[in-house]
DNA sequence: TGCACTGATGGAAGCGCTTCCACGTTAGGT
DNA sequence: ACCTAACGTGGAAGCGCTTCCATCAGTGCA
């Protein structure tokens, strides 16, 4: 049963619409019986007014942005997410945001149809999603504008990401420059399951700094595997047991920089004075540890991917500036000087 | 100026309302140089059809429902949230999230009478946000179905919230049964910045807990000020500067016990050998500190008090049965059991 | 008694779209 | 030549509201 219109509360109450409608802007010059009858009358229909209705003949139209992200366990998005909600902020509240989660890669194209669909959202922000062409197709044709957050840059000039590479070489020559000379790199499989490149970059990092110092890696030093802290675990373990153990590790990220530190303790061994450990990323919770890292201003890429997209929908034919995320190493304490024989 | 509308197309390209809107939703029949004419005036006028217009046509409404949050600094919203998402998924995503972020309490009023006025919403989730009875009544008045999600219960049917006291006294309980008989409480100000009695609540329960073991606990060993790591280490300074320090802590979220266990090991003490720390919360953090702590099951209880919202909005009338998340003591490393004179 | 004014009320118009019906127009069949 | 069907098209109606204008009854005043 359709749900009860106000030509519905205005012939129960035996009034005319225009008066409904008063009462339900508590306008004045209504009397107080008239407007008994038709508050009852709108309790006993259970009547609801109408969003829709209400936004088209006002002319009264907020607009919605929509925050495609993956169903956020990691850390960096919600970082993310708190730079995107500064922007918006800073931008006056005059957008809503809108979450959209992602549960599974696989079912990421189905919401961004549900989503087009819907045309619920004037522009989209889609974070650490590989966006087909198909997909821009899709959402170009909606002429939905959007950027895209991620780690990784797709070169394209709605994208915010930082430099995966120059951050990879960041890191390692951190490591490098502390005199360490068996250096592991710990990371996600090429592609992982998002489909992005992002620990191929760092890792290519790692790879131009080994070589500018002249420093050569076994390939047991490369150490891929699922995203996560247990991965990392079971890596670390691995390289733990090679008959030459690397001094130094490069994670690929915090989470499986606290992995590899987890087991590195659990071998008997300590962190920095044994082995020295850097991430990337610089999440919250590396502050707590103590984690060396390279800080990639989660926050603010937030910040800056809504601000490009909320300077999209402003100003639909102006030049807009995008700016990208600084990387910075950021030593704290899981990384030391190489110490031989001690 | 108002944006261009189909008439406009329509005028400009020299066709009807009718062959704009089978152009605009890919219709058939429409023949490929009238489909281009509207192309090309759609391009000039850079016309976009009205979401609002279209959705009042067709009938398609897709619902919302609204989280306010505070700007969530702190981890625990964040777990809410990612359970508050787990609901929606739950419900097949019928519903859309908006989220609504109030930066400082005070604009929490402002914040919700915009939320009203938009009339954006169809329900809406409050965390962690004191709603007063004027609140309530703005609610009600605007018919929009509300739940209340914080550390703290009011008493009325739409909040899901955990037994601070219980909880206290659980944290309490703990430390007691390990031997500790001095024992301090490390806490927010009565009431917070929220105005939320959350920390008076565990201190009841603390109390509780030392009288049902018959441990009288001196005025010096109640420590309250902000919340947030850096006041907890202040007043944990002030702890171990007494005559007789406690040998046990308890702390009323974790990130406070995490300030108290820096302070302690910057006085040269170790926890849990010197001294034990218990925390409340359970965040995602205290897992990689390896934190003693209460766990009140955030994620759960964000997804409970979605579910129970998303059932007052599908049956209206129905009765709703309301669930609490339980507290749950999780021992890892920051407590032991006293030693006297080790 | 008549007039102007006020307050309460009914309902048409209009918001921008979709959809359906009606109206050519053309092609194919007899 | 006529009829039918199919195709392309225009535009009215209607979605559920707000708002404005018209109406009507009542009141005070000359």
């Amino acid at each position: 049963m359709p749900s009860p219109t106000i030509y519905d509360v205005a012939r129960t109450a035996g009034v005319g619409i225009g008066t409904v409608s008063r009462v339900l802007n508590n306008s004045t010059s209504v009397s107080p019986e008239t407007q008994e009858k038709v508050l009852s009358a709108i309790r006993v229909l259970g009547f609801r007014r109408s969003k829709v209705a209400r936004q088209l003949s006002t002319g009264i139209q907020h607009r919605n942005v929509g925050a495609l992200m993956p169903n956020f366990t990691h850390p960096s998005f919600v970082e993310r997410l708190r730079g995107v909600q500064l922007a918006l902020q800073d931008h006056h509240n005059d957008f809503n945001l809108i979450l959209y989660t992602v549960s599974e890669p696989d079912r990421c194209h189905e919401q961004l149809l549900a989503i087009v669909e819907q045309a619920a959202v004037d522009g989209l922000l889609i974070a650490t999603l590989n966006v087909s062409g198909e997909q821009r197709d899709l959402l170009n044709e909606a002429s939905i504008p959007f950027v895209t957050l991620s780690d990784v840059c797709t070169g394209e000039l709605n994208c915010i990401s930082p430099d995966n590479m120059q951050g990879g070489y960041i890191a390692t020559q951190h490591l490098l420059e502390l005199e360490h000379r068996h250096i592991a790199y710990v990371g996600d499989e090429f592609p992982n399951m998002y489909g992005f490149p992002t620990s191929e970059l760092r890792y290519k990092g790692y790879v131009s700094a080994m070589t500018d110092y002249g420093v050569i890696h076994p390939p047991e030093y490369v150490c891929l595997g699922t995203h996560g802290e247990k991965a990392a675990y079971s890596l670390m373990e691995q390289l733990l047991a090679l008959p030459e153990p690397p001094t130094a590790v490069f994670a690929m990220s915090d989470i499986q920089a606290v992995g590899c530190i987890l087991a590195i303790r659990e071998a008997g061994l300590r962190v920095p004075e044994d082995i020295s450990v850097i991430g990337f990323d610089d999440v919250q919770l590396s502050r707590y540890v103590g984690l060396t890292t390279v800080r990639q201003h989660l926050e603010q890429s937030g910040y800056l991917a809504m601000q490009l997209l909320l300077d999209m929908l402003t100003t639909p034919d102006g030049v807009i500036a995008r700016q990208l995320p600084r990387l910075e190493l950021v030593v704290r304490g899981t990384t030391q000087r190489y110490k031989s024989l001690v």
